[in-house]
RNA sequence: GGAGCCGUGGUGUAGUGGCCUAACAUGCCUGCCUGUCACGCAGGAGAUCGCGAGUUCGACUCUCGUCGGCUCCGCCA
């Protein structure tokens, strides 16, 4: 009875269809049953449009509009005529038009809904997530994935323009002793053994740069068995790049060009080009951050000098122990309860800091615990020096510089937040730059590579390799989006002995490198070119794109915070006979 | 590994020692209704308050544990 191919959209069909007649496929969003006349909302992925049943309709129609549920899956023919005159429907895309049904078919029936099918429901994301597919029906989701979908068909389209062939890695790997905890897979061949699942396909990708490939690119999924946060799943997508026979300079414009075309085709953004540049040093020095919130002020400011001949034990001794005191000022704050002060104080000791100094300019003069540590002329100084209003808050961090940076950095999103100093709508890209090749970890005793240990020196730093690894600075760099890592690169190291002195350096063995890493240092002797490369994270550039707060929200089958799938209910146990064939024993602790 | 918040009919919430034989909204079911679009009106069904211990004469309510969810620190680019 339905001819499939005959069908229209619903969410298109306007005045121009009047007299025609349509096919709907769809979804009853709605029936609104008047006892003789019945109203369906009829949804598509498309949009919604109102079908009319009369009880004058031919055959059985009418009967079996009565027995229409939400959900129910249905073939309606009929004709598309214009609403009667006072009830037009100026909040539906189709509410000038109505389709007066002549037949229907009731394709498949459906249980009542646990939630409705309409965007901004109040439901419990357990609810969702367990019936993910009702979910996903929802308009605001399925914008989502339009949306991805047009993001990734941008970036395919622009990098094949530039040259670019998209190429495969495996997804079963040798594992590999830096970076982030592997995913593990057993192997039935190789008793004993396991593969790894890639947490990013880097050293594929450099390889097929020796393989002369000069260009890759692929949408490339990525594992990683770390805790998960708002903005982090166990796999997730990573647009990866490579080129070869380029330098940092060559690379950042093309991304740049892309990212704009990005912007410019899904939400009509318009990226001022060449973006920003700030040095990683900068970046922690204004902002706190290797990844700064750039739409609002509030940065970060030295004050050693002026507190240096203070009486105040806390601030001189920090300095004293090569420590930094800074400050930043929080506009408009002064008549903050003593209880939401004490809060702030609690959020920067999550991130280290011992204490919080502020200083009050309230109305009637300055308040602060500090006060009495200051002479009147060092007050003004440091009102200053921050540019402290009557009104505001100055708040102070003393510690080590990775705490100041860290603690202040967030107390500066942390205050904007709820001061709403971030404006909406805005989005502001910038690259850092200059980052430390190396930083030194304290719980392992040695250095470890900042971004990894495949990412070139900077050619000027390469000296300070042998006598000063932590100053320095490698060919990397990050894109930043509203204070959210977008994507990050480097130009690599391509040849073998820099690649062993980097593996020295983080205290691999030449047996271990050989043992790790042999493949790709075997490879690099065989004639590699210069090359360099980054990665987007896919799943957090749709985010921003659509504004949303979680990375769930943008995963069509996203894991639970303890990684567990609601609707699969993944991970499971397996059987014995599974685990014999992959040598496996377990160790229940139950 | 750690901190915080949350868990009550299908869904969202209220109730915070006895007034609860658990309330409201919505959804669901039945009936009525020819211009609704969050249709309306009338009636009805639906919850051992996540689970388990404990305190108490008495626990949805307090305590402890546990499970699940979220946010964050550590971890992770």
């Amino acid at each position: 009875m339905t001819v499939f191919a005959e069908r229209i959209e619903a969410g298109k069909i306007g005045i121009q269809q009047a007299g025609n007649k349509v096919r709907l496929l769809g979804w009853v969003q709605r029936r609104r049953d008047h006892g003789g006349l019945i109203f369906v909302d009829l949804r598509d992925r498309s949009g919604l449009v109102q079908v009319v049943f009369d009880p004058e309709m031919p055959g059985n129609g009418f009967a079996l509009a009565e027995r229409l549920r939400s959900e129910f899956v249905v073939s309606i023919y009929g004709t598309v005529r214009t609403r009667p005159e006072g009830t037009v429907n100026k909040n539906l895309a189709t509410g000038a038009i109505e389709v007066a049904a002549e037949t229907l078919e009731i394709l498949n029936g459906a249980l009542t809904p646990p939630f409705y099918i309409l965007d901004n429901v109040d439901v419990d994301e357990t609810v969702r997530l367990k019936h993910r597919y009702l979910d996903l029906r929802r308009p605001e989701m399925q914008n989502v994935f339009q949306t991805r979908h047009r993001v990734t068909q941008i970036m395919r389209n622009y990098l094949d323009s530039k040259g670019f062939w998209e190429i495969e890695t495996p997804m079963l790997q040798k594992s590999s002793p830096e970076g982030a905890r592997d995913f593990l897979v057993p192997s039935r061949i190789h008793p004993g053994e396991f593969y790894a699942l890639p947490q990013s396909p880097q050293i594929f990708k450099q390889i097929l740069m020796v393989s002369g490939m000069e260009k890759y690119f692929q949408i490339a999924r990525c594992f990683r068995d770390e805790d998960l946060r708002a903005d982090r799943q166990p796999e997730f997508t990573q647009l990866d790049i490579e080129m070869s026979f380029v330098e940092i300079a060559d690379i950042l414009p093309i991304m740049e060009e892309m990212l704009a075309k990005i912007f410019e085709e899904t939400i009509g953004q318009t990226i001022a080009r060449p973006l920003l540049c700030l040095t990683y040093r900068e970046a922690m020095e204004r902002f706190g951050s290797d990844k700064p919130d750039t739409r609002f002020g509030m940065e970060l400011v030295d004050v050693a000098d002026l507190v240096a001949g203070s009486s105040f034990k806390v601030f001189t001794d920090t300095l004293a122990n090569g420590g930094r005191v800074k400050g930043i000022c929080a506009p408009g704050c002064a008549g903050m309860p003593r209880r939401e002060l004490d809060d702030l104080v609690k959020y920067v000791n999550t991130y280290g800091a011992k204490g919080l100094a502020y200083i009050v300019l309230g109305a009637e003069g300055i308040k602060s615990p500090i006060a009495k540590f200051f002479s009147e002329e060092q007050m003004d100084l440091l009102i200053k020096r921050l540019g402290g209003q009557s009104g505001d808050i100055l708040f102070f961090v003393a510690d080590k510089p990775q705490v100041v940076a860290d603690a202040l950095g967030h107390l500066r999103l942390e205050l904007a937040q709820r001061l709403g100093l971030i404006p909406e709508g805005q989005f502001n890209l910038l690259w850092v730059t200059e980052f430390p090749l190396l930083e030194y970890d304290e719980t392992e005793k040695r250095y470890v590579a900042m971004h990894h240990m495949f990412t070139a020196p900077m050619d000027e730093d390469l000296p300070l390799l042998a006598t000063e690894p932590l100053q320095v600075r490698a060919k990397a760099y990050d894109i930043v989006l509203n204070g959210m890592e977008l994507g990050g690169g480097s130009v690599r190291i391509h040849r073998r002995e820099v690649q062993e002195q980097m593996f020295s350096l983080i205290g691999l063995t030449k047996e271990e490198a050989v043992d790790k890493f042999g493949y790709l240092l075997d490879a690099f002797e065989y004639g590699t070119p210069p090359h360099g490369g980054l990665a987007f994270g896919l799943d957090r550039l749709i985010m921003l794109l659509t504004n949303r707060e979680n990375i769930r929200d943008v995963i069509a089958f996203p894991k639970t915070q303890s990684a567990s799938c609601l609707l699969s209910h993944a991970p499971s146990a397996v059987s014995d006979k599974q685990l014999k064939e992959l040598h496996i024993r377990t160790n229940n602790p139950s």
